[in-house]
DNA sequence: ATGCCCGGAACGTCCGGA
């Protein structure tokens, strides 16, 4: 069982690269993809199902908008983060798939630091902390991956002190993705590579940034301690970073023994 | 320095069809 994650920056844009991952040998059974840009209903779902995947997703206009894809059936059980009401913003989408409980994450930037963009973040990254406390509580085996915003430590960005004081490097932030893998969950590309240094998911569009190999490690696959037990690789594909008019981000991906 | 690039929305212009 192989699950990805991919930050798009716009499924509309991006959906040449999306079919080319999907229709690749190496295609994942699960993907979760970040910043469709648009609402549900213009999710091109036809041409997705037409390469045997089923899709499920949370949109809305312009901003945000997050989906699963996966070979076999899904199953949702949440279309929002719970814990507030009035937070509109098409981030999260929860389901089952075979057995499994999979959430599409975006998490929110948070920057600048000084307006009410920050609290958000935090506020967000504590109601995802409640939830994955509720689903270790049920004992299920699951996985949150996505778009964490949150480089989790100074080897997983290009420049750590010019980038010190953004949202994601900043101490609180970090401190609430440790309090995320303090309840139990395992980062998978950590896991399986502790020792990994200035290996990126991000590379921003301006100044070169690709070329420079000025990135950051802000796409993350969080694993219940079932999961992690399966874990079996973890890699970045830098090659879609490559293509011509690509996202600023590129799949990470994991593998996941199976169950006799 | 705070842009650099890129995307969408809105708008403007051009083009093809009627």
């Amino acid at each position: 069982m192989k699950i990805a994650t991919w930050n798009v920056n716009s499924l509309k844009v991006r959906l040449p690269h999306l079919l080319r991952y999907l229709e690749a040998d190496t295609a994942p059974d699960i993907l979760l993809l970040q910043e469709l840009k648009c609402q549900t209903d213009d999710v091109p779902r036809a041409d997705i199902e037409a390469l045997g995947y089923h899709v499920e997703a949370v949109g809305q206009k312009t901003y945000h908008g997050v989906a699963i894809i996966s070979k076999q059936p899904i199953s949702v059980v949440l279309r929002h983060l719970p814990g507030d009401e009035t937070d509109e913003q098409a981030r999260y989408l929860e389901a089952d798939i075979a057995g499994l409980r999979v959430a599409a994450l975006y998490l929110p930037n948070g920057n600048p630091v000084e307006t009410e963009k920050y609290p958000y973040k935090l506020g967000w990254m504590a109601r995802l902390a409640d939830r994955a406390a509720t689903l270790l509580a049920e004992d299920r085996p699951f996985l949150l991956g996505g778009d964490y915003n949150i480089c989790p430590t100074d080897v997983d960005l290009y420049d750590p002190v010019g980038w010190r004081d953004d949202a994601l490097v900043r101490p609180e932030s970090r401190a609430a993705f440790r309090r995320l893998l303090n309840l139990g969950l395992t980062e998978a590309f950590h896991a399986l590579h502790p020792h990994a240094a200035h290996v990126y998911s991000f590379w921003d569009y301006q100044a070169g940034a690709w070329q420079r190999d000025n990135g950051l490690r802000i796409d993350h696959l969080l694993l219940s301690p079932a999961l992690a037990d399966r874990l079996e690789a973890c890699e970045i594909d830098k090659e879609p970073r490559g293509w011509e008019r690509a996202s600023d981000h590129t799949p990470v991906w994991c593998r996941l023994r199976e169950v006799a």
